[in-house]
RNA sequence: GCCCAUAUAGCUCAGCAGGUAGAGCACUUCCUUGGUAAGGAAGAGGUCACCGGUUCGAGUCCGGUUAUGGGCUCCA
């Protein structure tokens, strides 16, 4: 007789046993009909699942967070069985949910290549129409691994073996598929209305590629149809956005076969990388940073002591010179250790700050290279402090704010902080480990900021903040950390006069900003479409006559403009005014002087933005009013 | 580095059952001097990524290399 309670508070008694299904029918036929899982007491159940004692019910459809997750996975089986039917030679591994879809792994030797995933989409659309229940069944272990293995599976059986000893061995059947699961599961096929296979991709058993490579198909899966259509059109305009698109189409970088990884900037594009690069410059200073220049090509016996040839020696570049080896510089740590031993250091030359846009190159494997996100060549914003452990809170948080001020100057607003906490292979005291996870942590609640813990995901050396990034389409990116290091300063030998004349090892703070310029530029331009804001726009303004006769007075405005500060340009090109507004729209400036006899005999400028909106006539110094507020609003939309 | 795919004019792409390459835009020249997203005409432009093989003949088939794309792994 068990009296079920439900998320409302409301509780509905029955005579016996029920099952969710039957739960939901008794709530309402569009409960009944929508629901695809449910939970008892908070385990995620089937909506098969038998209620025999008081408890609290809750039904799950696909609109909720956890229904979605069911969907996606029930979408894996159907995949699967469908790739079954086609390829009963393939092999079935495992086939999890992920964010926005889903994928399954398969092993053998048939490849499957991007043409099927229409064929198997079209089987598995035909599968989900049948309307197939699908059943959960409780088997003996070793049932379970006879059955798989009669059935030439033998990852299956894997899996099993590797379950803990008390866990039940849960399998569904689908027809004529039947797949090792914890489930839930939707009741039936039929439920999976919106569904698309997007990619072929290899993967390794295990994700350790010591294994056999197996070959993943990954899908996307949805309540509905529209939903479906909506993250479709939200692939698009990611594609839209493309930086390397973009960057080839606003003429701001390229890359090329001579030098995998490596950017070649085109004026344009410099033109941004100076101005990102200048504004952290004079952020640095304001924070009592200052700014040095090491080697970037540096005598391996320096990346032996600092410990990273050991380690890393096989993603750096290497070169020989009269029988030395030398190394270009993967990271700037060492080099600024060397500059912190020329002459001896007094506490009171602690906290010092010294500043870096290091250029770095790491010989990173090739497959993982992705235009300006992921290169071989790049430059750090990058700053190394020493201080003692008593002063970590107070730089840390000095760094916080410095964070804060620049991504949102950039025009972000949404930042996620991550702090890690020590893990099982380090160097250091656990009391030394416990200050400086309490000062990263102090810090970050002196400002109020919430952040999430991940313990054990520390550095060897000690402990650490990211800051990741939330973009216009959602996505996050890792971008800023400090790490305190108990390690290098004491390796490479690094020591200051204490108040008591004694000898000391300073702490070092590695911490950078955007962590890579070439990175975040690559952001940026994603972030924004291309259309950078005014402070950031390599041409924030172009002159445009109308007929040669106003050449001379557009000549006059752009040279106006330029003494004034700003990054104009003029076209005086023989074509029609709707031309070149159609060339520096495309190009995203953003703003068009349009001259022609009107503004020529009155002494104004016409101005127009890249979105459309005619500003009408102004003087030149109105123009210049706004040039100037825009640009001192930088990516900020309001005053804060 | 691993798996799958791709590589044709500056860009976007077509070409195909193997017979020596095509479009649009961009570019150059000429005409046009035209008020807010493409005026007209003519012209130039390719060792079809690279190396090798099959073939009478290869952009097209096969193998290798390099790069790129999507994943995997990695990311001090």
């Amino acid at each position: 007789m068990p009296a079920i309670t439900l998320p409302d508070g409301s509780v509905k008694h029955f005579e016996q046993p029920v099952t969710l299904r039957e739960v939901a029918e008794s709530i309402g036929r569009k409960l009944a009909r929508d629901a695809v899982a449910g939970r008892i007491d908070g385990e995620l159940v089937d909506l098969s699942c038998t209620v025999d004692h008081d408890a609290a019910v809750e039904l799950i459809t696909a609109n909720d967070p956890e229904g979605l997750d069911v969907i996606r996975h029930s979408a894996a089986h159907l995949m699967a069985q469908a790739v079954k039917q086609l390829h009963p030679e393939l092999q079935v591994t495992i086939g999890p949910t992920v964010e926005n879809g889903f994928y399954y792994d398969f092993a053998g030797e048939t490849t499957l290549s991007e043409d099927e995933l229409e064929t198997i989409e079209q089987r598995m659309s035909e599968l989900a129409e049948a309307d197939q229940p699908i059943e959960r069944e409780v088997w003996d272990r070793e049932a379970a691994k006879r059955f798989f293995r009669e059935r030439g599976e033998t990852y299956k059986p894997e899996i099993i073996d590797e379950l803990p000893a008390g866990e039940t061995v849960s399998v569904y059947r689908q027809g004529d598929f039947v797949d090792l699961c914890r489930g839930p599961h939707v009741p039936s096929t039929g439920k999976l209305k919106a569904f698309k296979l997007t990619k072929v991709a290899g993967a390794y058993w295990r994700g350790d590629p010591s294994n056999e490579q197996l070959q993943r198909l990954y899908g996307t899966a949805w309540p509905d149809r529209k939903q479906l259509q909506a993250y479709l059109k939200r692939l698009e305009e990611a594609e839209r956005r493309d930086h390397r698109r973009l960057g080839r189409n606003l003429a701001l970088f390229h890359v090329q076969e001579e030098a995998p990884g490596m950017v070649f900037w085109h004026p344009r594009g410099w033109r941004l990388y100076l101005e990102v690069e200048g504004y952290i410059r004079e952020l640095m200073r304001e924070h009592g940073y200052q700014e040095i220049r090491t080697p970037l090509l540096v005598d391996r016996s320096l990346w032996e002591r600092s410990g990273h040839w050991a380690m890393f020696s096989e993603n750096m570049f290497t070169t020989e010179s009269e029988s030395r080896d030398y190394a270009v510089k993967p990271m700037n740590c060492p080099c600024h250790v060397e500059v912190f031993k020329q002459g001896l250091k007094s506490y009171r030359d602690l906290p010092l700050r010294l500043a870096e846009f290091g250029a770095c190159h790491r010989n990173e494997p090739s497959g993982t290279l992705h235009g300006l996100m992921r290169v071989r060549g790049f430059t750090q914003d990058d700053a190394h402090i020493f201080c003692t452990e008593e002063q970590i809170q107070q730089e840390v948080g000095a760094f916080i704010d410095s964070v804060y001020t620049a991504y949102r100057d950039f025009g972000f607003d949404d930042i996620v902080i991550a702090l890690s906490t020590r893990p099982e292979e380090r160097v250091g005291d656990d009391a030394v480990w416990d200050k400086a996870e309490a000062a990263l942590a102090q810090a970050l609640e002196g400002h109020g900021l919430a952040y999430t813990l991940q313990p054990g995901e520390g550095a060897f050396y000690g402990p650490k903040i990211e800051f990741s990034l939330r973009d216009c389409l959602e996505r996050v990116w890792q971008l800023g950390t400090i790490q305190v290091d108990f390690s290098m300063p004491g390796r490479l030998g690094a020591q200051f006069v204490d108040e008591d004349g004694e000898r000391r090892t300073p702490v070092m703070l590695h911490r950078a900003i955007l962590g890579s310029l070439e990175r975040f530029i690559g952001i940026l331009i994603e972030h924004y479409g291309g259309a950078m804001p005014p402070w950031l726009a390599p041409v924030q303004a172009v002159v445009l006559n109308i007929t040669d006769r106003q050449a001379d007075y557009a000549r006059e405005v752009e040279q106006a403009l330029k003494e004034r500060g700003f990054r104009a340009e003029a076209d005086l090109r023989n074509e029609k005014i709707g031309y070149k507004i159609r060339e520096h729209t495309l190009l995203k400036v953003p703003y068009m002087v349009v001259i022609g006899d009107r503004e020529l005999d009155s002494g104004t400028v016409a101005v127009r933005q890249r979105d459309g909106t005619d500003l009408g006539s102004m003087s030149l110094e109105d123009l210049a009013t706004r040039l100037h507020g825009d640009i001192s609003r930088r990516g900020r939309n309001t005053e804060d």
